[in-house]
Formats: C-alpha cells, structure tokens, sequence
DNA sequence: CGGTTTCCATACGCCACCGTATGGTTCTGA
DNA sequence: TCAGAACCATACGGTGGCGTATGGAAACCG
C-alpha cells in the first residue's frame, strides 16, 4: 500500500548539483542548501552527505559545474566569426541579449565576495578578459592597450547585468528603444578600434 | 565599586544604524543582525527592539540613511564645475577613484535582490543615471541619447566597482597603469559627447 | 544466492539568529 | 521629588539550517 508518490529514483552527485543549480538561480547562493534541496528532490539529507561530505562541497561542485557549463559556451559560440571587430560585436551583443540562465550568473556575481564563489569567478573573469583582450589585440593593439579596452568592456557587461537585475525599469522599456541601446553600447565600447 | 569598562552611555537609532552600517560594510547585509551588533555595541537585544520593531526595519534604516548620506554627497561634490563635459569626466573619475565607502556600497549591491535592499537601491539608481543624463543632455543631445550614454557610462561603472570586489587581480596593479586605464575608461565612455 | 558496497531514511544534537515577556534602571519635567 | 516615560538586561521559546550516527534497503558481483 506504500505507493511511492514520485517514481522513487536513486540520486546522483549530477542530480544534487543540477538542483543546486537551480535553487542557486532562484534564491541566490543561500539557497543553495541541503535540507531544502532535499525537499525539492524528494530525498532526505542522508542522500546529500553520502555524496557530498558537507554543504560547502555541494556549492563548489555546483559552481564548478557552472564554470565548466557556461565559459566555454559563450567563447566557443562565436569562434567561428573569423573578423575580429565583427567577433567582439557579436560576442558583446551575444551576452548581453542572453538571458538563458542569466539568472544563475547574477547569483553568482552577488555572492562574488564568499570565500566558496571568490576562487571560480576569479578564474572566470580572468578567462573572459582574456579572451575578449585576444580579440583587441587581433585588432593590432598592443597588449597593453588590448587588456584595457577588454576591461572596460567587461566592466560595462558587468554592469549591464547589474542593472538588469536590480532595476530593470532604469533600461529601455520597448524592443526597439533595446535595440538602438545596444548598439550604441557596442558602438562606444567599440570606438576607435575600427578605422 | 561597579567601574564601567567602556563609558555605558545610552543608545539611539542612530548608534545602531550608524553600527549596522559598519557591518554592512564588513560582512554584507546577513551581517546586519540583531544579536551581534548588540555584542558589538556593548548592549543587548533589548536595546534593538526598544528603537525599532524587528530586525527589517533596523535594515530599512540603516539603508535608508546610506542613501541619503551617500547618493547626495557624490553629486553635489562635482556641482561647483561649470563646464558639463568636465563635469562629467569629474564625476566618473572622482566616483571611480574613491574607495572611501566603497565596501558599504558593494554589499548593497551584492544583496540587490533583497525585497528591503531593491526599492532602496531602485530609487538611487535612478536618482544617479537621471544625474549623468543631465549632464549629457546640457551638451546637447536629445534626452533619449542623452540617457542612453548615461545609462552605458552608470554600467562602466558598476560592473568596475564588481571587478574590483571580486578579482582585482584583473585590474592594472601599479598606480600609474591605474591612471592611465582610467584615462582610457573616460574617454571611451566621453566618445563623441565633445567635438 | 549470499556477501559487499552503494545508497538513503530516521532520528538526534548543535548553533545562530529572531522575536517576546517581564521586570529593572535611568532620565525628565511638572 | 517622584511619576511616568524611555531605555535596556535577562531569560525564554521558536525556526531553520548543519552535521552525525545508525540501521536498513537496493544494487552489484562473485
């Protein structure tokens, strides 16, 4: 008579960490803990301290997932643009028309400053700067200048992305009015690297 | 017989808020708590729910006082300057350089997605991008423009205020690549708004 | 098919913080 | 000067999460 309400499949570490991802994006890195993720997978805290031995090792193996996820995948989707500057606007207007899992990002961008998150964004920054510098510098900058133009566009995707999470209603409200936004963003970031 | 250790003078709202701001500060906004800034302050829990309700209204209040301390302070510091494009090239500068209070306004930002953090930080966003567009408008640009370019230049910011809580290991070290990244940062943002 | 490993449920103690109740102390002004 | 208000200490109960112990079920494997 014990019938099982959800099909009562045995969990995985994948299967933790992909609630994880999801609670991370929903309620911040706060919310990314056990005795709730227990719940929303009908499981008990038993099964997370079999996988995992504390909660601190859920939310790295969480953020590490992410990292290894979503850094690439930006980066690989615009390699094949073989024109550096049409590259850089692309991958500029890319990130930031984005919102697939935006919010994820943005959780992890607020929790920038906990010793668990501080580590992998570090990398990840680091990662991302990089490679829009690489692009600059394909431009025939020195790498000197290439770094610092890649930096103030990160920091204004940065920002963008503050600003969409805190207050939308300070944006362009309609399509349209986005649109011309964008391009004047890419068009300032991108002054004086084209002829 | 009975020395007070420290001078046990009484408390107001004011001694908590101006306490909570520390905190907040120090540890983030989880660190405004009842109980540890009674420790820090010498006092008890008692002393808190005399000045206010609960705990979100010491945050509400403590909040609130920031952004009257702080939103004002910026903008009437660069008002004296006449000249708009000057002004504003000031005011990035200035706002960029200073890490007076920096802390206290990364942990705002950081816990943007608070239900008692956002109407705060809503109104001062707008408060702030309405301010540059001012500026850009006073050189002769359409209001809509003119709020484009402020809202790209508020962004810059932002996100550089983000990168240097979270890695300012991406930044230039040295004082003087500093000066000249900032210089860079400026004039990109000023593009066109001059001659 | 019996043993071993993997997985998970139950139950418990712990800690940090919230909020309340109650009574004591200090201040203030008629 | 003393009554009431303002202020604060102590003690308590509640909540939500962490981590551990222990035993039992499920899967795997010889």
């Amino acid at each position: 008579m014990k019938r099982d309400v959800a099909p009562r499949k045995r969990l995985g570490r994948q299967d933790w960490t992909a609630a994880a991802l999801v609670a991370l994006g929903e309620g911040g890195l706060r919310a990314v803990a056990i005795e709730p993720l227990a719940v929303r997978l009908g499981a008990t805290k038993g099964s997370a301290y079999h996988h995992f031995p504390n909660r601190d090792a859920l939310v790295v193996a969480t953020l590490e997932r992410w990292a290894a996820e979503h850094t690439e995948a930006v980066i690989s989707a615009v390699r094949d643009e073989p024109d550096p500057l049409r590259r850089l606007r692309l991958l500029i207007t890319k990130v930031i028309t984005e919102d697939e899992d935006a919010s994820i990002e943005l959780a992890v961008l607020a929790a920038g400053d906990d010793p668990l998150v501080a580590p992998v964004l570090r990398r990840v920054t680091e990662r991302r700067v990089d490679y829009i510098a690489e692009i600059v510098g394909e431009l025939g900058f020195s790498p000197a200048k290439a770094r610092r133009r890649a930096l103030v566009a990160y920091s204004t995707y940065l920002g963008h992305a503050q600003l969409v999470r805190m207050s939308p209603g300070v944006l362009p409200e309609t399509l349209a009015a986005q649109r011309v936004y964008l391009d004047e963003m890419v068009e300032v970031l991108s002054t004086g690297l084209d002829g």
